[in-house]
RNA sequence: GGUCCGGUAGUGUAGCGGUUAGCAUAUCUGCCUGUCACGCAGAAGGUCGCGGGUUCAAAUCCCGUCCGGACCGCCA
């Protein structure tokens, strides 16, 4: 059963001679009297071509799609009029064929993959994976992993496996659970990222660690979110924001230099968290293209058009001639992105019509000249508090680039920090401060002083995150590591000192035995090789992901489980109507 | 929890009050020796997601429900 080669390793070396190949047969073209095959595996395709006359005809002939095969014959270069370039120029003419395994019918045809409806695809997964579109997105991300750990390693990181039943740890999300059937009615936490692992490293002297760590969150999904998901974790001691930054930007570009063969610009464009909101409505924007934001809250300030009036913001998109019908669209994105309305003008000769145009009569002037708003273009305003203001602008910055697609011309990857987080973020619901990224990030050591003051919003975190085509793919900060300064983060959050024991009494009892400076930073790693390999969902570069609801369409989970396997887990469940 | 879009042979789609529910492809049969999305001829294949309603008549209209997807909330 020795095959010579993997298909597509087959080369000008082995023209003329007898190989033996193994695969699935991708497809079959039956001239009657000549059979075509097409051979399949995750290399390449090679075509055979079977003889009537030849020994291998009557078991190529029960070749069907999907069939594994075994084909031994020669080598050689097509007819000179059919050669395709590639392996295209070369076939296979069998001298014999072995059928090593019949199969179904497939459900779905795997070369019309891409047109057919993913739940049928996740169903039959292992089908799916099999199409070469696939099989790349797989490889490429295999590609990535080796790349990150060869440059890891030689910079000194060192791998380090963290628990998978853990206790929780803070980050926000909802905890899966699992019940522990020594400890019953106790349970573990599955993690939803190694965070308070990796810094416990960092005390124990590792210096510097990593780690490819599945996590896991119970939160809705989305086409870049999955409930497990892999993270690229990583840890610096004795360093400060600028060394993690630098060390990263080598990463990433070693990353896209190795995969994709893409050079990326070194150093990394840095954006503030309030310029990236305030210019562009996203602590995630997508720089492929500019259309930032124009500021003209003090235009209207006091004017005659009062829902500008008296707004705390009021920012304006230069966006193309657009339909009443775009507008109504791109209005439903505001909407739904928290705006009470968009207003918009068409800019006519040196005024304006359309939409609010009888309310800027005496600044139409400066509205032109400040916006530069071109002959026939339309102008887009979100007004109110500024957050809700720019937020939902950025929402309609991003269907407009999808509309017009924006980012043709522009580079086709762009990466670059979002910096300067606040440290803490009042939280409206829960009328309480609240961390924004999470409770062991570092103030900007000017500004600890303002923990406990009426000006704790203003504290600058030394957070940052990673952010490639308008995509979150890396965060991180440096860490605290005085417990003093830990402890004024928890007060400053509402935290009591016995609230923060019992969460995290450890950790805190660990700061105080010689916690070194660090800092570090972890990669959404799937997301990471979405936008590397240009897919439009994570799912396409995760082998078995789950669907929106978070099922495995495949395995059908998550499914009930029998009445003894939960009662030895001290377990019940409740009837679906107590449930809410 | 919410908004929007969708569900018709295995797959992908058309049809949007009266059709024998059409087309493509896959499947099966026959023919075919240079195809490469092979071709030609034929066959089989459908509870139009499910339930209810409106109507003389429902794939088509209405309501509910289930399922799938995108987004908001949520996810630092």
């Amino acid at each position: 059963m020795k095959r010579t080669a993997l298909i597509g390793h087959l080369n000008t070396e082995h023209e003329n001679q007898i190989v033996t190949l193994q695969g699935w047969v991708n497809r079959r073209r039956d001239l009657g009297g000549l059979i075509f095959l097409e051979l399949r595996d995750r290399s390449g395709i090679i075509q055979v071509q079977v003889e009537p006359e030849s020994a291998a005809f009557a078991e190529a002939d029960q070749l069907r799609a999907e069939y594994v095969a075994e084909i031994e014959g020669q080598f050689q270069l097509r007819p000179e009029s059919q050669r395709k370039g590639g392996l295209a120029d070369y076939e296979v003419i069998a001298s014999r064929v072995k059928v090593l395994n019949t199969a179904k019918t497939p459900p779905f045809e795997l070369d019309k993959g891409e047109s057919v409806a993913e739940d049928i695809r996740l169903k039959y997964r292992y089908l799916d994976l099999r199409r070469p579109e696939m099989q790349r997105a797989l490889m490429l991300r295999s590609r990535a992993v080796a790349a990150i750990t060869e440059f890891l390693d030689t910079e000194g990181f060192i791998q380090v496996e963290t628990p998978m039943l853990t206790k929780s740890t803070p980050e926000g999300a909802r905890d899966f659970l699992v019940p522990s059937r020594l400890n019953p009615g106790e349970f573990y936490a599955l993690p939803q990222s190694p965070q308070l692992f990796k810094q416990l490293l960092m005390i124990a002297g590792y210096d510097r660690y990593y780690q490819l760590a599945r996590c896991f969150r119970d939160e809705d999904l989305r086409a870049d979110r999955q409930p497990d998901f892999t993270q690229l974790d990583m840890e610096m001691s004795f360093v400060e924001q600028d060394d993690v930054l630098e060390v990263q930007e080598r990463l990433m570009a070693h990353v896209f230099k190795k995969v994709l063969n893409v050079e990326l610009p070194l150093p990394f464009p840095r954006i503030s968290y309030f310029d990236a909101m305030d210019r562009y409505g996203s602590d995630k924007p997508d720089l492929r293209f500019d259309s930032a934001f124009v500021d003209v809250t003090e235009l209207f300030r006091g004017g005659e058009f009062k829902a500008f009036a008296s707004a705390q913001a009021v920012k304006v998109l230069v966006a193309p001639e657009l339909s009443r019908k775009q507008i109504d669209e791109l209005e439903r994105v505001a909407k739904q992105n928290g705006a009470g309305g968009l207003a918009w003008l068409k800019r006519d000769g040196e005024g304006f019509s359309g939409g609010i145009s009888k309310f800027v009569g005496s600044v139409a002037a400066q509205l032109l000249e400040q916006t530069g708003v071109p002959q026939g273009a339309t102008l887009l305003f979100a007004a109110g508090e500024w957050k809700k203001a720019v937020t939902a602008l950025g929402a309609v910055r991003l269907a407009l680039r999808d509309l017009f697609d924006l980012t043709t011309g522009g580079p086709q990857f762009h990466i670059s920090w979002v910096m300067d987080f606040p440290q803490l973020e009042y939280d409206e619901d829960r009328a309480a401060w609240t961390y924004m990224h999470h409770p062991f990030t570092a103030p900007h050591p000017e500004d600890v002083a303002l923990f406990g003051t009426e000006r704790q919003g203003e504290i600058r975190a030394q957070a940052y995150d990673l952010v490639l085509n308008g995509f979150e793919v890396g965060g991180g900060s440096i860490r605290i590591h005085s417990p003093e300064v830990q402890t004024r983060m928890f007060a400053a959050i509402g935290f009591t000192e016995e609230q923060a024991r019992e969460k995290f009494g450890f950790f805190m009892d660990a700061l105080e035995y010689g916690t070194p400076p660090h800092g570090g930073i972890a990669w959404g790693f799937d997301r990471l090789i979405m936008v590397m390999s240009g897919a439009a969902s994570i799912r396409e570069v995760i082998a078995f992901p789950k669907n929106n609801r978070g099922a495995d369409l495949m395995a059908l989970a998550p499914s009930p489980v029998e009445a003894p396997q939960l009662a030895e887990l001290g377990v019940a469940t409740l009837p679906a109507v107590e449930r809410a």
